[in-house]
DNA sequence: GGTATATTTGCACAAATGTGCAATAATTAG
DNA sequence: CTAATTATTGCACATTTGTGCAAATATACC
């Protein structure tokens, strides 16, 4: 692995790593539709402009993806990219 | 995924997320025997007492094992639990 | 036992990070 | 257009984190 996909892979697992930021993942793991920031400040006892910044590590790394509703922004999860990139690291480790 | 649990995973996910730790892993992952400090204080360029306390922390998160042997210590890496760790959480995202 | 080698720890410090509040921006609904 | 709702940003602050150096500790080798 070299220094750029390492850096890559420790950005990604740092965005995880945290966890408001893993509470807000496990939430949107739960739910089939889209949610707002508005609703998922619910699941951590943040202020909103947290979730919101924690929204965008998140977007940024590629773990969530956002749509424009109307005056809302939701939020879902990209549960296959971050599936094949764990699993991809876990290969590589496990030789 | 209950909040312990939640903490535990984001502490094991935060522990690989920091780039000379991972460097660390991944010089580790290379190497059949394990190694010493002294030796995988080349693969990152800092000082060998922050490869010391960067062990400490892989350690902590049972992402490496350590053995004295001789006046040394050699660490080596537990594939099969962080791959099982890693795929575990893969899963659950994935749903 | 004394010395050399390996590792950890205490201290200091800079940078990064997570956080809340208030203000601002953006956008829609009426 | 105006008002309401949603989200972001600027600022300040405390905490955490990564780092290096020097000292201390531990351990084996002679």
């Amino acid at each position: 692995m070299n220094s750029t996909k390492r850096q890559e892979t420790a950005d990604f697992l740092k965005a995880l790593g945290e966890y408001n930021r893993l509470s807000l993942v496990n939430e949107l793991c739960q739910c089939n539709a889209p949610q707002n920031a508005m609703c998922l400040c619910d699941c951590c006892s943040v202020d909103s402009s947290v979730v919101s910044r924690h929204l965008k590590v998140l977007t940024q790394e590629g773990v969530v993806r956002m749509e424009r509703k109307g005056r809302e922004r939701v939020y879902s999860l990209n549960r296959s990219e971050i599936a094949r990139k764990l699993r991809s690291l876990a290969d590589q480790i496990e030789g």
